[in-house]
DNA sequence: TAGATTGTTAATCGATTAACAATC
DNA sequence: TAGATTGTTAATCGATTAACAATC
C-alpha cells in the first residue's frame, strides 16, 4: 500500500467521501464498490485499487461499511480534524462566504474576517465581528488558522496574500482573477469561474464529440 | 488533426490563453512553445501537441504569433463570441458575481440578474436592474442568454436549475453546497470549494510525498 | 455450501515525452 | 548558410480496466 499515489487519486477520494456521506444520511450500513461506482460514474475496480493504495478497508463478499469507510478517507485527506478559515475582506464575497454552509460538514469553519474599513470593522456579520487588518497575524496564530481567502478587490490581492502566508497560513483560496504567487510550502488555490466556464464552452459548442466528462 | 482530443488539453488550452493574454500585454508578438512551456509548467512538446490537435499555427524557427494564437485559442474554445450571464439571486453571493471583473476579457458579461424578493426588484447592483425572477424565461430568450448562475439559498438551487433550463441556458454554474441534476445537453459546474480543500490539505498534511500538481 | 465482493495481478489503454526531419 | 523551432513519429510512462483467486 501507499508507495506512490496515482494523480487523481485524492481528487475521487472527495467524491466517494461525499457519496459515503449521502449513503449513511440514508441509513445505508454497507456499501460495495459496485454501489458506489453507480453513483460516482467510477468503474468498480478503480474505486477499489485507489483505496488500496492506503490499506484494506473492505470485507469480501460483503463490502465496505460506510461509517468506517468515511472516517478512513477523512484521515486519509486529514480532514478528521477541525481547521479554521480566516476570510479578507468583509465586502459582499466575504460575507458570503461566511454564510456558505458547505464547510462545516467537513470540518472547516470560518473563524474571523477582516477588513480595513473602519466603517466594517467591528460590524457583525453571520456571528462572526469583522475584525481589523492589522490583527490578522495575531488573530490567526492565536487561533491556529490554516486557511485563508482572499475576497478583496484585486489590486490588493497580492499583498493580502503575503500577509497571509506571513502569518502562517497554509491554505490560500484567492477569489480574485489575478493569479497570487506564494512561497514553497503554501498552496494556493486560485479560484476561477472563467477556466470552467471556456471548459465547459467547448464540449457545447459542437466542437467536440460532445462525451467529454466534466469536472 | 482534430480526431479525438485528449482529456486535459482543453483545460491546459485555458491556461495557454491566460499566458499568452498576458504575453501580449507586455508587448510580446512571438512566443515559442519553448517559453510558453517555462510560463505554464508544461513541457514544450506537450503544448505543440495540444495545438497540432486544431491545426498548424506556428513558423519553424520562429514560434508562435501572440496574437494569431489567443484568437485561434478563442476560436477554438468558442470564447470568440460574446457570452451573456443570467445571475439568479441578488444577495451578497450574486452582487459579488456581478462585480467580478474576470469575465469580460474573455467575452462573457453578467447582462441579467434576479431575485423573488420584492425589497431588491428594481434595485441597481452595479449597471443592473434586479429583476423579477417571473420575468426570467423571456429575458434570457430576449437577450439569448447562454450561462446562468446560482446564487440562491440551498434549498432553491435545484428549483432555479429546473426553471434555468428551462428558459434555454447551456451552462450552469452553481455556488450551492448542493448537487444539481439537470437534463443532457446542459453542463452543470458545481462550484466546491470543499473539493479544493480536501485536496489541498491532503497534500499539506505530510501524508503525501509533497509533490503534488495543484489545480 | 453457494453467492458475493474484495484485493491484486496482468493486460489494456491513453497520455506525455523525447527525438528528429522539415523548414523558417 | 547556420541556428532555431516547429510538427510529428516513435518510445515511454502511468493510469485505468479486466480478470480472478482469496475469502467473507
Amino acid at each position: 500500500m501507499s508507495g506512490k499515489v496515482p494523480e487523481g487519486v485524492i481528487e475521487r477520494l472527495s467524491l466517494y467521501l461525499e457519496r459515503l456521506m449521502e449513503l449513511k444520511q440514508n441509513g445505508c450500513e454497507t456499501v460495495s464498490s459496485k454501489r458506489l461506482g453507480s453513483l460516482t460514474e467510477i468503474n468498480p475496480a478503480e474505486i477499489r485499487r485507489d483505496l488500496a493504495c492506503f490499506g484494506t478497508f473492505g470485507k469480501r463478499g460483503v463490502g465496505y461499511n460506510t461509517d468506517g469507510l468515511i472516517f478512513k478517507i477523512r484521515q486519509i485527506l486529514g480532514s478528521d480534524e477541525p481547521h479554521g478559515i480566516a476570510v479578507v475582506g468583509a465586502g459582499n464575497l466575504g460575507s458570503a462566504i461566511v454564510g456558505y454552509d458547505g464547510f462545516s460538514l467537513h470540518g472547516f469553519s470560518v473563524s474571523a474576517i477582516f477588513d480595513n474599513d473602519s466603517k466594517k470593522i467591528g460590524k457583525k456579520i453571520g456571528e462572526l465581528k469583522v475584525s481589523e487588518i492589522k490583527n490578522l497575524e495575531k488573530i490567526v496564530k492565536e487561533k491556529k488558522i490554516s486557511i485563508g481567502v482572499i475576497a478583496v478587490p484585486a489590486l490588493e490581492a497580492q499583498a493580502v496574500a503575503d500577509l497571509l502566508v506571513q502569518s502562517g497560513v497554509k491554505i490560500v483560496l484567492n477569489y480574485t482573477p489575478v493569479t497570487v504567487k506564494v512561497s514553497d510550502g503554501v498552496k494556493v488555490y486560485n479560484t476561477n469561474p472563467v477556466k470552467e466556464l471556456l471548459y465547459t464552452l467547448y464540449y457545447l459548442s459542437g466542437r467536440s464529440d460532445g462525451n467529454a466528462r466534466l469536472l
